[in-house]
DNA sequence: TGCCTTGCGTAACAAGCTGTAAAACAAGAG
DNA sequence: CTCTTGTTTTACAGCTTGTTACGCAAGGCA
């Protein structure tokens, strides 16, 4: 009777706060996403309970991610979607989707449809894998660990491997600041993003990079990171 | 393998005579009834796949219907009301209810839902156990005694069984303040919060953890609790 | 009933994580 | 070379969590 977990996939910030809070608070897991690709590639290691998916999303058509969810993945999927018309919600629910709310959502109500996919389904997701190896390194996510080529071990905190995590699930790839912020759940435009700076100054250390010859994260000036080196999730 | 049977109960005779027309155009077998009493009678002789319920019905009061039916006949149930508020939905989505559907509705919608009810398939309970083994301990929650690897054993109270059985429970996953709480019973948000880390800190000092260096219950700062360990529900 | 034991929540302090602010540093532009 | 702007690092304050001590309540036993 593993806990289950929910994903949610949203671009709007504010959504995707109110929802984790709410199903935190009623007691499931939780994985929040802002762009599909991100979405997608976390479903390599994730293999989630109820999927909530807005279809309004920029980068991709949000049916064609439907589709492969429900038929691949064999995860309960919700669409929460702005688009009221019954064509709509027809034609969400004919691609597979269990279930279409649409906004505004009261959000006891999207538990209450949580709740109820759960129960007509037990396909509890498989353990997924959490461990990534790369550049002579492992991390281990599951003990929040980073494994040494010699095999010594040090911590690594949540806040540090949120953002290895996206590095992980994106590697050779610039990722910008923008992205990052939407990604570790934080409004933007703040004084807020200077934090992120700091996290990723403290997972360098931890990784035992030379700042004046990074290897592993590299800054692009006025654009974003990069994370190079070959990942695998074992 | 048969078309679905689909059982439609709600006394207005307009709503059944739609329902049944575009449900059978849609390829399902429908019976209609317009009375609670009627319809519980019929039970005894058929078993619907998906059931359409007014909740407004005179003679019954729909919600225990939904509750009987939901529960004892494993049924996928669809309530079809005229109240729109979202305690409804919420209380009928809780009571066991697959779907809500608010009047006025769209035939074309109904029929959309009730496929997707009848794609997740039939439901099914999980028998329970009673110990569990984990990292050289053994835990028996039928006398409430932890076991040690010399076989010497240590008693643990009702408040340390249920943080240990939620961790038992799912191993190696992160587990949430906010889920905790509502495992143990608790109102999130109040000074009650901090009796959970003295549970645990009490379940941890029975277990022989070194607080410098956890090998089993690990904190995860800002966010929850990671068992670590391979379970296994003997 | 009165005493003792045990369980359990609360309060208080210590230790660690995280965001913010500010200072140091690097990269381009002119 | 200097100025400006973006990034890294350091220092610090606030909050979360661990642990210990204490008090209250429930149950056993004479």
């Amino acid at each position: 009777m593993t806990s289950p977990l929910v994903t949610i996939l949203d671009d709007e910030p504010e959504i995707r706060r109110i929802l984790t809070e709410t199903l935190e608070d009623a007691g499931f897991r939780t994985q929040s996403f802002a762009r599909a690709r991100e979405f997608e590639a976390a479903l390599n290691r994730v293999t989630p309970d109820v999927c909530l998916v807005d279809l309004s999303l920029p980068d991709t058509d949000g049916l064609a991610l439907v589709h492969r969810l429900a038929l691949e993945q064999g995860a309960a999927v919700i669409i929460i979607s702005g688009r009221a018309q019954v064509q709509d919600r027809v034609t969400g629910l004919e691609l597979g989707a269990d279930d279409y709310i649409t906004k505004p959502f009261d959000p006891a109500e999207v538990v209450a449809r949580v709740r109820a996919r759960l129960r007509s389904g037990p396909r509890t997701a498989a353990p997924a894998s959490e461990t990534a190896r790369f550049s002579g390194w492992t991390a281990h996510f599951d003990r929040y660990m980073l494994e040494d080529d010699t095999g010594a071990e040090t911590p690594f905190s949540h806040a540090e491997g949120e953002v290895l995590r996206l590095f992980l699930d994106s590697p050779k790839r610039l990722i910008s600041r923008a992205q990052m912020q939407e990604a570790l759940g934080g409004a933007a435009g703040e004084s807020f993003d200077r934090a992120m700076d700091v996290r990723i100054s403290r997972l360098r250390t931890k990784l035992r990079e030379d700042p004046k010859n990074p290897r592993l994260i590299k800054t692009i000036y006025g654009a974003g990171y990069i994370f190079l080196g070959d990942v695998d999730w074992a």
